[in-house]
DNA sequence: ATAATTAGTTAGTCTTACCTAACAAAATAG
DNA sequence: CTATTTTGTTAGGTAAGACTAACTAATTAT
């Protein structure tokens, strides 16, 4: 019943290519760019997934996730979001350093640990960069998320999460004294080009539309 | 470099074969049932574990671990018993029950995580099981850390760590410019105040009691 | 509608780490 | 000091998961 670390990784790839698809489905190269791999070892992969009713295809036909392979992904995806929490929470980790890690700790076979670790996080809903922890039974209760972006001006916001972009994005977030938990206040919105004046720890700093989309935040009065 | 789990799985286990005997070696054999595999297959991979200059034997003799091998099984061992003591301490895991995901847990490659670790459970001498759980420079050492508030004035000494108190703590460390391996003079100690004048890389900088109280070291002549 | 391109598959190898069976060297017992 | 038993080694094989090269099916462009 257990899976190799392997077998494990594709269902993963497999899960993220799927949920960007309309039909949830991936082809076989794709899933070979997304691991990294050549289209052959996918197909022998795919194959012993198929075996194994994990993975369901025709041949020459497009691959989807069988029921139980994305429930054992969403798990997957879930053990990765907790301990990238753990390590930014609790570590010292910074949010461009958790996912390399994580990466490697949500191969780990323990139910009792992810448990325990969910229970010693506080059951947390959101990982560091803001995406969705799916609950034991594997359900994403999403709460919806305001992004800065939307935020009227004169309006006051505190930082719930971000959206892990890319390393120039966090850097810049960063450079911008911007934290978990920061209050900002929309200044004032600029109506040429949408960039926001903010007030961030009584400095004020202008930012692009496409920076505040990627901020996301709760409204305080 | 980097080791694949399964030679260091045969690292750790000849260490503790090696431990339990007078001239630190042991047999083919001995190696093959502490590991649960045929004598063959620890043949081929002591073969392996000597070209990589981490095992000493010659054909027919006895094995033994090289001292670059001894320091990689001391890591383990060290990572083995801080996973016990998070997993005992935090994560309600019994006695009992801490092996066998540690077992997992100490194949992680990551430095930072394991020193943040040992940060974050305190510095821990002791594992769940009461054993002896060596520091960053592989040295088991039973003793209390000492702390540089125990340095005599005129004693050099250096940084083993520090204790992960706050934010503000660090910052000042870092400030200071003491890293791991710094080495630290008492040059004076005020009477008055039991503040410490110090020199770091030449500089000569004071800290209060507090902060000495903070920081662990290891004499030096 | 056919040619060109892209996507998927098969066949045959490689590496790692395991196995069994057979054999050689060392150690021990009579 | 030879015979037996124990220990270590070699040879040959298997399974997982990767590769390349060569192939076929499907799609797209002319």
């Amino acid at each position: 019943m257990d899976l190799s670390k392997n077998e494990e990784d594709y269902l993963k790839a497999l899960f993220h290519l799927t949920l960007e698809s309309e039909a949830n489905v991936a082809g076989t190269n794709q899933l070979a760019d997304e691991l990294g791999v050549s289209p052959a070892s996918v197909n022998g992969m795919v194959k012993k997934l198929k075996s194994k009713k994990l993975v369901a295809a025709q041949r020459y036909g497009k691959l989807s996730l069988s029921k139980s392979g994305k429930a054992i992904a969403v798990q997957l995806t879930r053990k990765h979001r907790l301990w990238e929490t753990f390590l930014y929470e609790h570590l010292n980790f910074t949010w461009d350093e958790v996912h390399e890690v994580a990466e490697q700790l949500e191969h780990i076979k323990s139910e009792k640990l992810i448990h325990q670790l969910d229970n010693f996080l506080g059951n947390p809903t959101e990982d560091p960069h803001g995406d969705n922890i799916p609950n034991e039974e594997g359900e994403f209760t999403r709460k919806v998320k305001k992004s800065l972006a939307e935020v009227a001006a004169g309006q006051k916001c505190k930082v719930v999460s971000v959206k892990d972009a890319s390393v120039a994005f966090l850097q810049m977030v960063s450079q911008l004294g911007i934290e978990l938990q920061s209050e900002i206040e929309v200044k004032e919105i600029n109506e040429f080009d949408a960039s926001r004046a903010l007030l961030i720890n009584r400095n004020e700093k202008v930012v692009s539309l496409k920076f505040a989309e990627n901020v996301f935040v709760r409204e305080v009065d």
